[in-house]
DNA sequence: TCACATTGAGTGGTCAGACCACTTTGTAAA
DNA sequence: TTTACAAAGTGGTCTGACCACTCAATGTGA
């Protein structure tokens, strides 16, 4: 349309999220081909892009040469190089990343460990009966349970998003050392006892933040 | 250079950072120009601009027409905002953004509280000063004093988010039975106790969503 | 000399068109 | 029927052209 006040590219990033809403395009989902939306919204090529790319830097969108652009699912981790390169140079800023996503985690438990509803799910049961066997788990694993039956989906989205800025070491399996704080963990989400729970995932975050170089 | 495996624009948002690095730009500094970058990197103009306004869009630099590109804070990384235009459009669970605001709050408190340094501080007499004598205080007033001083610039943005987002009714001034909470929230954190302090918060937060109509 | 208007160079914003590289799919040949 | 190839569709990049805006040098008039 007019080229007045806002930039172009961030109309376009306003359009491609009603766009994405009005035609229900879900994660995964292919996108408007850039020729299709330069048609749609009236406006070049290049200023598509840049839109686009913008998105795709972000991690909102994936683009497939030969096939199209997708929407993801939140899982990209292009951002965390960016972000390390720039922003996350400053150590303060990826401590706080840290310990947002920490927050949400915590309040997750501390909710599903104060619902009768909750804390007696099989899923527990079951997570420690493959933690036995298996002798280890993927961190994330465990974390993710919580937060899904935490029932806030706002807080999952934001946590996704946070764990893959701050990436490592959240991620990969867990060790001897862990998996004794986890079994508390559990064991005391079944229970219902929320400070026994809180403190064994705090003994837990402290394992692994450890592990991390000091500032 | 090679246009093959890593996409053009993500090397040229690398080489931007070893520039700014090895040129010094410093914050509010100014970049090349769009041109120059064009003849140093041997690369066509719209790649450029697909790296820029990526970063742009991120908060790292900010471009003004006629003017040129200038580097930004990185520690006003608009991330947050532009995440949220996605992520809160398609949770739109109001109930949500109440949660998880109400979640980085209580974290605040814990750590504020939990710290000798910061529970002492002089604003929280101040805050109590000022509620005994003007009989009511903003609401807002009280909690980003304690996520300002909690220290975490990601939350705190995430917060003002939700906030604006949720809006009402957590805004205006206080009455006479939220003044009882807060003021024993306020002494809580003084003191030091944590429990003491959450559940305040708690009993004033309840009080507010009692007057709001359930879902 | 000073104040003001003009102009031109430099810069970001946008568009159009052209290739290239790659993927998918449909079709023709074996 | 199966295979090979061509065509269409898509993102990736480059070039060149304008436009809108800012700023500073220049020129002009008081």
């Amino acid at each position: 349309m007019d080229k007045q006040s806002t930039k172009m590219y961030l109309q376009i990033v306003r359009e491609l999220r009603l766009l994405i809403q009005s035609e229900n395009i879900k994660p995964g989902g292919k996108l408007p081909s850039e020729r299709e939306l330069v048609e749609r919204l009236k406006v070049g090529r290049s200023t598509v892009r840049e839109a686009l790319r913008s998105l795709e830097l972000l991690g909102l969108i994936e683009t497939k040469r030969g096939e199209g652009t997708f929407l993801t699912d939140y899982r990209n981790h292009k951002l965390v190089e960016i972000l390390s390169t720039f922003i996350l140079q400053d150590t303060k800023t990826i401590n706080d990343v840290h310990l947002t996503r920490q927050t949400l985690e915590k309040e997750a438990i501390r909710i599903v460990t104060a619902s009768p509803k909750l804390m007696d799910l099989p899923v527990w049961e079951s997570l420690l009966i493959k933690l036995d066997e298996e002798g280890t788990v993927q961190r994330e694993d465990i974390i993710r349970e919580i937060l899904i039956v935490s029932n806030n989906r706002l807080s999952l989205k934001m946590w996704f998003l946070l764990k893959q800025y701050g990436e490592e070491p959240y991620q990969g399996f867990t060790n001897e050392d862990e998996n004794t704080h986890i079994i508390q963990l559990l064991q005391a989400v079944k229970i219902g006892e929320i400070e026994q729970a809180v403190g064994a995932y705090n003994a837990w975050t402290n394992l692994l933040t450890k592990g991390r170089e000091n500032v």
